[in-house]
DNA sequence: AGTTAGCACTCCGGATGAACGAGTGCTAAC
DNA sequence: GTTAGCACTCGTTCATCCGGAGTGCTAACT
């Protein structure tokens, strides 16, 4: 069913201004926007045939019209002109940016923030997984008499450490011990398979040193295991605040869901295709059947690797969304591909 | 001016049932709540009395009575009944505190997050402040071709550490030169002299070798600032939403507080004394007029360190609040005595 | 056939006012 | 000093009543 290119421009006007005013938008209000020389009558019909299809609604009967679930799709998919970042608002998103691109925990940390900064709707992003890297090397750190620091580094480029406390002092000679040890059994594994029972195997088979070793085994699981998660950082939940379609009660069930990490992470992970939005029903959530998400998937070294996102009401600016998520997307991708061949 | 034991009971008893209920009490619900002989009217003269005295306000001519301000801070200093945890609440707490007493920055997190739990307010607490402490040791390790991590441990227990990068291959042998020369030169001095001046002034003495630790130098000038700062953790936020004196608009500025940890840092770091209640205006912030803080400081080691506090709407059921923040303090102190003892 | 002007109709939102009820303050009696 | 009784106040709720915005329909126009 094609839309002939009137009603093209009547929808895209309807998405347009409800988006910016938040009102439903009247046959009048379209007429004024649009510079055809057509009457509101005209519109009127177009628009009473657009209800019928099913891209708009009215809240009541004598009400302007509101784009429906489906008339954002139509819009987002073939309607909307994207919306380009300048030149200028590169170089400052990168320049927030750049300070934490040292470590993938902290960068898509600040990703989060600024991106809901920029939105003023709620972001969120995940951490690299390293569901398919290897384990590049593991070090220790005593960092007190009775307690060290293991840090594991992955081919993901991430990075985590752990202190673990012993019933013993701990010597140097024992940090280089279970340094070597440790390399010489993880190096090269991947990271997944750095479970608790594998740690136990290898336990078995270190005979009575595995006694002397067990909490460090335990931090080393535990950081493994670590590694493997995405973990999920979130910012601007309270922008949601700001909106009127969120104002009394329904805010509470969308913060329910922002506060349950690994259903936010689940809700991420499970997109593809570079670049997603899910309109309200569209979400599977009943949590977020007003919202809209909006989500692109990021790569390291050509392999996906995480996602960004940021939620908002269903009445949300797609265009400039999406144009912002984009480059911040490309840039996490692009600084995390170079902290990774900096081997 | 001193009440009578009379006065005492029913104002007690308006704060009991008005934080029970939420709702405006009236001379008849204290006279079926109190077993007094008395009938309501008499029980009306004494609260008009308490009214005129300050303690207790009217919504409105016709309704019921509500304490004020003032009213609470009565009540809280020498009306409330404590209400001890018992061995079995105190165990549970324990049991969700100690998976990660091996790290302060760990813990204080999850202490805001039971609290936020157990209590259903929001809750705050800041990590041990490293104001006196000294430095402990200086550590790195290499966690890739480039790029290094140093991690700093002060005599108050905290560990932190970041990572740096460099223009040029990182051997063993040049993070052995950084370990020596830094452990030499900043192992025993406070941590808060470690500033950037500080580091510069450092630079300068090593001469052409400078140029070569110049990125190591800043991370440790950076981890030393981190140290020395509070961490403000902060966790359930969202449980401010469900209490309807906040439901419409006023949440939106506490959220807003909230939302900046330098002030909440501020408001607990001015606190003295082990246990505090601030209500309304006592807070100084006008975005916390309508709300009560609850702070307890915590020591290590006999030295004040830190600070843990809740933050709820003024009708808060104080008695429970008190009791689970001191249990908590307490406990926080205890571990991070022990942590930092075993040094 | 598509477009337009005109008009009756619908429905929301705000204003108005009456009935109700909870709770008070006062007074007179105990 | 305490109590019962009662008039009074004030918020809440509900029904009613406009005014306005916007529609849908119809008949006329190009």
């Amino acid at each position: 069913m094609e839309l002939s290119a009137r009603k093209q421009k009547i929808l895209a006007a309807v998405v347009d201004l409800y988006v910016a005013t938040g009102e439903p938008v009247g046959s009048r209000a379209i007429c004024d926007a649009l510079d055809f020389n057509v009457s509101s009558a005209t519109v009127r019909n177009e628009m009473s045939s657009l209800c019928e299809m099913g891209l708009l609604e009215q809240p009541h009967t004598s009400a302007g019209r509101v784009p429906s679930q489906k008339g954002y799709r139509v819009y987002i998919d073939s309607l909307m002109q994207k919306h380009p970042m300048t030149g200028e608002e590169k170089r400052y998103i990168d320049s927030l940016l750049l300070p934490s691109a040292y470590d993938p925990d902290k960068l898509l940390d600040g990703v989060a923030r600024v991106l809901a900064g920029l939105t003023r709707y709620a972001a969120v992003s995940t951490t690299p997984s390293g569901e398919s890297a290897v384990i590049r090397a593991v070090q220790f750190v005593q960092t007190s008499r009775r307690t060290a620091m293991v840090v594991l580094m992955t081919s993901a480029g991430t990075m985590k450490s752990r202190v673990f406390h012993c019933d013993f002092d701990i010597t140097p000679e024992i940090l280089r011990f279970f340094f070597r040890v440790l390399n010489e059994k993880l190096v090269g594994r991947p990271v997944k398979s750095v479970t608790p029972a594998y740690i136990q195997s290898l336990a078995a088979s270190l005979g009575e040193m595995a006694m002397l070793m067990s909490s460090a085994l335990m931090a080393v699981a535990d950081v493994a295991q670590d590694s493997v998660r995405s973990g999920v950082c979130l910012d601007g939940e309270i922008n949601l605040l700001f909106y009127p379609e969120f104002a009394q009660g329904g805010i509470r069930r969308i913060f329910d869901f922002l506060s349950r990490p690994a259903e936010l992470c689940r809700l991420l992970q499970q997109q593809e295709g570079e670049m997603q939005v899910l309109i309200g029903d569209e979400t599977h959530r009943p949590e977020l059947a007003d919202s809209s998400v909006v989500v692109s998937r990021y790569a390291v070294g050509g392999q996906d690797a995480g996602a960004i996102a940021i939620i908002g009401p269903m009445r949300m600016n797609y265009a400039r969304i999406i144009s912002s998520i984009e480059y911040l997307s490309d840039s996490v991708g692009r600084m995390l591909t170079e902290l990774m061949d900096s081997e």
